[in-house]
DNA sequence: CCTACTATGTTGACATTGGCTACAAAAGTG
DNA sequence: CACTTTTGTAGCCAATGTCAACATAGTAGG
């Protein structure tokens, strides 16, 4: 038989590449360093090498999602069209994501990142506000959405979509279909920016704090 | 020292208990059965006797956490007030609910619960969405909001909102309060609600089962 | 070429965990 | 009282994460 090489070259992409796979199929509790050890035909303590501990390499295959599902938002903002398409199109592309890798998403919003995580996971997440903001000022430049803050629209959008997501990956949906979520989601939002806020609602505060 | 009685008397309780307090000390995966034993004093494994494995007693939290919740949700939306406030108050108690107990929310919309958990857990989660209906159709009975199909009005709602608790439970909102996210989204909603959504572009599924 | 030095992988160990079985005590129940 | 069921205990097992000690490979400098 070919002897292994002692070195396996390539193991902390391939410990990545096969821990995705195995959250997927059994959960983030499922999965287990010594069993993918096993798999990739290497030692028990071959991950600890490259991963301090099972967080770390959680932590990286979050900041691994979060490219990948960046690189769809804004590929998907990117494409031609008006500005309420090109909304609905990034909204997709999101949800779309969290319903293919609905275990990843939520390894991706976990709280418990190791402390020493890197800056950029602590930021990545706030790359599709960044986007829907973008979409929402032209609009709103274009005078198809009445004038507001922005930024607070595109966190309200960015929210009302990630719940969505949430649950559309949670399989939580029960006779309604992602895309009619998306659909219905999307014009409600759009119709409420289109018209604006006239009064804001800041009547109803309660003296209970 | 006053020996202690071979029975504990209300274990399952004391577990339930300590288990929802440990978990939002240390997270789900800071729950140890036995440690649990330890710190209530009893063996190992007579958690066991009341709990068939950790997922079940996981379960029961959730169980309990959906009984809580709803009950504050209730409770809101019978208080007094025109739709809108109604409206506003039910989005605050869930988002308080999921800052108050974010550990325990993220258990209770887990995925993986025991293949014989009882269906009240199954239906449980939809008392929120069935209750924001009752106020969306009474508001659209007034003339308040648009015509429209309520049921999936509610559940879009409901989307959305449990898209703010959850990022307002992992502490996901940089530097905006919550109560500004909670009215900025009712706000934005209710807007949506009252225009009325000209040209949706695909069919609607009919309600839920 | 030879010698460090570092990166990568292996082996062995340890404490902890969840879960199982066998047993013991308490609490009903006839 | 005899019995059955519930509730708790003690012991065991396989599996896991993490650590320390060691082995091997590749690399840089003399």
């Amino acid at each position: 038989m070919t002897s292994q090489p002692y070195h396996h070259g390539k193991l902390r992409e391939a410990l990545l590449a096969r821990a995705a796979e195995f959250i997927e199929e059994a959960g983030v509790d499922g999965l287990s360093l010594r069993q993918l050890a096993r798999d990739l035909g290497v030692s028990h303590a071959a991950p600890g090498k490259h991963f301090r501990d099972k967080q770390a390499l959680l932590d990286a295959l979050a900041l691994d999602g979060f490219r990948g599902m960046n690189a769809r938002i804004i590929g998907a903002s990117e494409a031609a069209g008006d500005h309420r398409s090109r909304f609905v199109r990034i909204a997709r592309a999101y949800v779309d994501f969290a319903v293919s890798h609905p275990v990843l998403l939520a390894v991706m919003h976990s709280t418990k990142h190791h402390p020493d995580a890197s800056d950029e996971l602590r930021s990545i997440g706030e790359d599709g506000i960044r986007v829907a903001r973008a979409v929402i000022a032209e609009a709103q430049g274009a005078g198809e959405l009445a004038p507001g803050d922005c930024e607070m629209l595109a966190l309200v959008c960015f929210v009302s979509l990630h719940g969505a997501a949430v649950l559309a990956a949670g399989n939580l949906l029960d006779g309604t279909s992602v895309d009619s979520l998306i659909v219905a989601t999307t014009d409600l939002l759009w119709a409420g920016m289109a018209t604006g806020m006239p009064a804001p609602h800041v009547s109803v505060k309660t003296g209970l704090a």
